[in-house]
DNA sequence: CTTCCATCAATTGGATCCAACCAATGTCTA
DNA sequence: TAGACATTGGTTGGATCCAATTGATGGAAG
């Protein structure tokens, strides 16, 4: 079973993810190729891929390390992810939901209520939420009509820590993630609300904040009901 | 002399914007690699580069067709990069610019008003002007201090009508273009007193209304000051 | 005459080979 | 003893070779 061109990037992806490869450490050639039962070949246009995407970086005029980023770096990813499906909410909101997409919006939301309308979470719930959460999100970016857009965001969204679909973590504190979901629950029925009058403004601004909710929201949403900061 | 790996996606980048391969037509590995003088191997790196800047497009399961653009793309590839320069701009006012920042900037508006004070434009003043307003996004962009929001920018304006400096087409309208400029120019000013000021808001709006001086403006700036539509 | 299957050509993807280059280490000389 | 130059090892980039897959064309059968 030999691997496609795309798995060699995927398995890079997670390669270097997993933390095989640390960041600022140099990967080489040769090392990934064995590493993944392959050639030189195809690790090279894997690094090609890679590079674009943000992951890898030239070290130099030879070879790539991993990229490593900042605090800030993550930060301006999710407000870069904002300001792009907000601008894809806008649009949408001004020139009209289609039946279709209307619908499917609806389903994730019907589904987010049930999901959550038992009023606790369970591991297991995180994954559902996962994929509830990112059809919502694939659907209205995908509705805009442009590739162009998309494109933007899926770039964004290969930076691991950017994407919307990267909001739970602690499972530990299933109690402040599940407040944490009910937060991007009404989000999102606030922005289909918005939406669904064709107010632009206000389904851009709605996307815009709910980026925020992976990166600020938590530690407002701990025990303590007054959190710190 | 052999060519470097990055001049090989330049010349194909050039290929590609002159005309050589257009729209919709499929580029093949080899025809491409004898074109270049080079063989299939820089040729097949280069294709993922310029796929992953989306100028290329898989063709099914086999080789790579010319990306082509519909009208909607190029409205949307400009309010992407107004959306990603605002989010820039509103950033920097919000924590102030550095001294060597705002410096460079008002050399851009001193060295623009310059050139716009003799009150016409010669075909010559096009490359200066593109200068000096390539400086002033570049550095406004850079003084984010991460690159992340850099490389949305740059993967947008790889798209040949997206970036900033594609603004000027018409040289035989020169009247016009010469008011456009002006436009451009008190755009310039209006962002740096909005960023000097602090004024986060206002910089992002003026930077993401900036964006469309070369989608919508040029209609109201003909001959005719009462512009159709 | 049309449709389906088979064979063949063309092109892509992967592996291997070769050359160029950067870095590091060791030796020689001042 | 220190600095500079040369040699060597390792890694990357390019070219070529081989295999596999796809698309097309032609022939045969219904």
């Amino acid at each position: 079973m030999s691997r496609s061109s795309s798995d060699i990037v995927n398995s890079l992806r997670k390669l270097i993810s997993d933390g095989h490869y640390c960041p600022g450490e140099r990967v080489a050639e040769l090392h990934v190729a064995e590493k993944l039962g392959v050639s030189r070949t195809p690790v090279r246009l894997a690094f090609r891929t890679l590079e674009q995407e943000g992951l890898l970086q030239r070290a130099g005029k030879r070879g790539y390390v991993v990229r490593e980023f900042t605090e800030e770096d993550v930060q301006i990813a999710v407000e870069v992810r904002g300001a792009l499906e907000g601008l894809a909410a806008r649009r949408l909101a001004e020139r009209g939901m289609s039946e279709e997409v209307a619908k499917r919006l609806l389903e994730c939301l019907h589904q987010g209520e049930e999901l959550l309308g038992k009023g606790y979470l369970t591991v297991d719930d995180i994954a559902t939420w996962s994929d509830i959460n990112r059809r919502f999100h694939g659907t209205l970016v995908a509705s805009t009509g442009s590739q162009v857009i998309q494109d933007a965001i899926n770039k964004n969204n290969h930076l691991p820590f950017a994407s919307a679909d990267s909001i739970i973590i602690d499972t530990e504190a299933l109690d402040s993630e599940y407040h944490k979901l009910r937060m991007a629950q009404m989000h999102h029925r606030l922005v289909y609300q918005a939406l669904n009058h064709g107010e632009g403004a206000r389904a851009e601004m709605l996307m815009r904040e709910h980026a925020y909710i992976g990166l600020r929201y938590v530690e407002l949403l701990g025990v303590d009901p007054i959190a710190t900061e």
